[in-house]
DNA sequence: GATCGTAGGATTGTTGAACGATTTGACGAT
DNA sequence: ATCGTCAAATCGTTCAACAATCCTACGATC
């Protein structure tokens, strides 16, 4: 029965801060409040209806998932990701996909599937120049190649490192023609891996980490005013 | 000037709930505060002097770092590692270092030396029958290991996976001599490494952490009661 | 004119108390 | 022995207050 999932999933009601951090999380993701935005907690707190303390612990929640940097005294700001941080999350993202996609031929169909299928959305968003979702179904390929390892603590890290990413595409202006380039790369991905050459496929997941990162530090130290 | 960075070091104030979390970090982590012990809010407030609202705040810092666990309405658990968690940690640490470590060609000397000189001081103190701090040097053998990848976020993350093991070490009652066993073999890695043969050397690697999560998981079940 | 110090206002850091909501454990009925 | 029921304990959340800190603007000095 799904209906015991499900029933469970009600009953883990969320707290007022869970359910605060939840909302100003896609706020902050949909861009609506800006990288480098200061977050007053006495304004968000009333415009929320939630009193400071709680506030609080829903900012604390952010500032575990580096959407939000807090300064002593001085208040949250939502993250801008500077050059540097991108390097630093192109090496993260480096040794924990590639190490993962090595996992192919260990792993089961089903997680197989959790790549593949993400890269047919892809392709198929692409032709409709939808990009947005496009966009989307890039980070779902992603996120089920970290899931080839089978860790539930590296793929929430990497959601994390993903969210924090996506911060970076709107400092660098590039939110919906930046998947224009790779999605083809990653078809090609796919394909080596149903080839059987999954060598070659981490290489060029490899590559692709190497030209997206030139590219993003690029845009994004062009951006730096 | 190394004074410098002191300076700044002093100035970055901690807050007090900052100053709070890592007292209750330390007393985590040296067993003080056994795994699955309730920390009531009232109680440790209390004896701290701080106020239940500053509480609240150190223990989601420390939820964070995933040493405390938090139940809604029942309160903020230390946690007790299961088998599965720690399947789950050494899945995690096979992708983040077995993939840093593959990077040994590619990175500074420092960082080299930051991986061989924790294996030398275990070796060492293990010699003098030193387990607790041979264990140390361990960890800061794996810390090296990750370093070669070069990124902050996943050296944090990693850091975050070593102390939730620790914890699991304790619940396993393998606090001093688990490492006895894989001093050798570390050393054995850093021979391998140093005679170029890292794909030897990752092999080895992989093999030690199969050895490990076996031994662990196996002490862990025993354990349950 | 630029730099520096200073005063004032605004915001955060922390506390303490209060009250509703939830869990827990014991007691008694079936 | 199992199942409600109730009271005590604890958590979730809010509110108000004050101290500590930061930011800004205004002059003072060179």
């Amino acid at each position: 029965m799904s209906t015991l999932a499900q029933g469970k999933a009600d009953l883990e009601r969320a707290s007022t801060a869970q359910k605060v951090a939840d909302m100003l999380r896609e706020r902050v993701l949909d861009g609506e409040l800006a990288p480098g935005l200061r977050l007053s907690e006495e304004a968000i707190g009333g415009a929320l209806g939630v009193s400071r303390n709680t506030l609080r612990e829903a900012f604390r929640l952010l500032t575990r998932d580096r959407l939000l940097v807090h300064e002593h005294s001085r208040g949250v700001f939502v993250r801008r990701p500077t050059g540097d941080d991108v390097r630093d999350l192109y090496a993260a993202r480096r040794v924990i996909e590639c190490g993962s996609l090595r996992l192919w031929n260990d792993v089961t169909e089903a997680q197989r599937e959790a790549v593949r299928t993400p890269v047919r959305q892809a392709v198929a968003r692409a032709e409709k120049n939808d990009w947005t979702r496009a966009g989307q179904a890039n980070i779902q390929f992603h996120r089920g190649i970290v899931g080839l390892a089978g860790s539930t603590r590296l793929s929430d890290e990497s959601d994390r490192l993903f969210a924090e990413l996506m911060l970076a595409f709107r400092v660098a202006q590039e939110i919906n023609d930046f998947y224009q380039t790779y999605v083809p790369w990653n078809r090609r991905i796919v394909e080596l891996l149903n080839d059987g050459d999954t060598q070659q496929a981490v290489e060029q997941l490899a590559q692709y980490f190497d030209a997206a990162e030139e590219d993003l530090v690029g845009r994004l130290e062009a951006e730096q005013s």
